[in-house]
DNA sequence: TCAAAAGTGTTCGGACTACACCCATGA
DNA sequence: TCATGGGTGTAGTCCGAACACTTTTGA
């Protein structure tokens, strides 16, 4: 018997902005909507929460159903919850900003969802109010990187300083020079030098470097610093 | 006719971390829970969200019916869903942190919810997962405090500096250096002195300030880094 | 040999820290 | 006059920002 009786019971979603990096621009992934209502439109991924997991599962379970991923970065960014947010039935919604490595994911992409990468500068317009959910998390992604190495969650295994410097440019949409960025992100001790260079981007080619997970993980918390004057990202 | 007939409705509630400044120390305020279950126990405001407002109106209307007053500093923190976190029946919880003076509100406090301040340090078990809240009111609470001016919101109108350095000590539990701190904070433009002193404190009397509000509302997302080596208290 | 990108070096100013010292006042 | 905080001053160090220069290599 419940003593709750009298109160009211609502749906939970999570809704998910996912971030990509495809080693040149930053990009989001979207998909059409496959009920009604706004069928057919463009929308986060998303999905209800089940009795049994709770919001974080829910969040990965929905990230796997698109991408069939695992052990994705994701990081619980705020919940919506203006009544009328879905016209249909009010629903609060849990908005969880994910980062992973387009390349790696790129053709696992399901058809079921018709999923689609978009410029995050040029993305569709988005149901509901998941572009406030959008501006919300480049936001929050802006003011983190500025302080956090949390942009390595978009890149791959291997990369050049100059590849990182690109990310933080799209991120920032800016340009940094690139003496001061590379010397900074070194002196961090994050990064691992490699034998190899990439011949791709240029004819001197740039070293490859792979994350140090170890010290990653222990310094993430720490102030420090990526970019330079970051009081003028944060409006 | 609703098309998401399959899914499971759910209850959502807010709950209020709400921190409070006596002048000395650092205080947080939590009520004697009304109902079953963990009736008697000590806990934190809350209240179930109703059809029509959004979570933060609810968050509002919840301080409001305890403390009397509106217009008080509100966060959303982080929405808690583990399953089982409610015993009697799937509640998930977001939780609000809120920043208030307690010397204006003191003597406000609802007898009907039998609210009591306590240490921060010395508080009593709570109930369900708001202990853990509560640390991560705390932890977020030293991480924006340590880049922007937050803890103002905790303070009177007239304060000295002194008195605001008990806060950021009382905050981070450390000891500040007062010499650096108050050229610090005052090198932030955000105070204007006043005429009067504050004798109560001291035989010579400290200066009393105020917050310049147009400023503080323009630099508030700056990065202002009032505390020394900040990265020692981000573990 | 030349263009284009990668990467190292240098200088300057400002911020942070540690610590010494003076000030005002009530008892 | 002395103890107790309040408040200002200073020197050294480190870090960030701006900018010059060298290095590598494919075409």
């Amino acid at each position: 018997m419940t003593r709750y009786a009298k109160q009211k019971r609502l749906l939970l979603a999570v809704d998910c902005i996912i971030f990509g990096f495809d080693g040149h621009e930053v990009k989001l992934l979207v998909v059409k909507r496959a009920m009604d209502p706004e069928k057919g439109k463009w929308s986060l991924m998303g999905g209800f929460i089940r009795p049994n997991e709770n919001l974080k599962e829910c969040a990965n379970r929905v990230l796997k159903q698109l991408t069939g991923i695992e052990g994705v970065y994701l990081e619980q960014l705020r919940t919506f919850s203006k009544p009328e947010r879905d016209p249909l039935e009010r629903t609060v919604s849990v908005a969880y900003f994910a980062l992973i490595d387009i390349n790696k994911y790129e053709k696992q992409l399901s058809h079921e969802y018709s999923a689609e990468w978009f410029l995050l500068n040029q993305r569709p317009k988005l149901i509901f109010d998941h572009e406030e959910m959008v501006r919300l998390a480049q936001k929050h992604l802006r003011y983190k990187a500025s302080l956090h190495p949390v942009l390595f969650e978009l890149l791959p295994e291997k990369f050049t300083i100059p590849q990182l410097q690109e990310l933080y440019e799209g991120i920032y949409d800016s340009h940094f020079d690139n003496r001061n960025f590379s010397r900074k992100v070194l002196s961090t001790g994050l990064l691992v030098k490699q034998k190899e260079k990439d011949k791709k981007n240029s004819k001197k080619g740039a070293f490859f470097y792979r994350l140090d997970r170890k010290k990653y993980k222990a310094d993430f918390q720490a102030f420090l610093n990526f970019i330079p004057n970051p009081d003028k990202f944060l409006s």
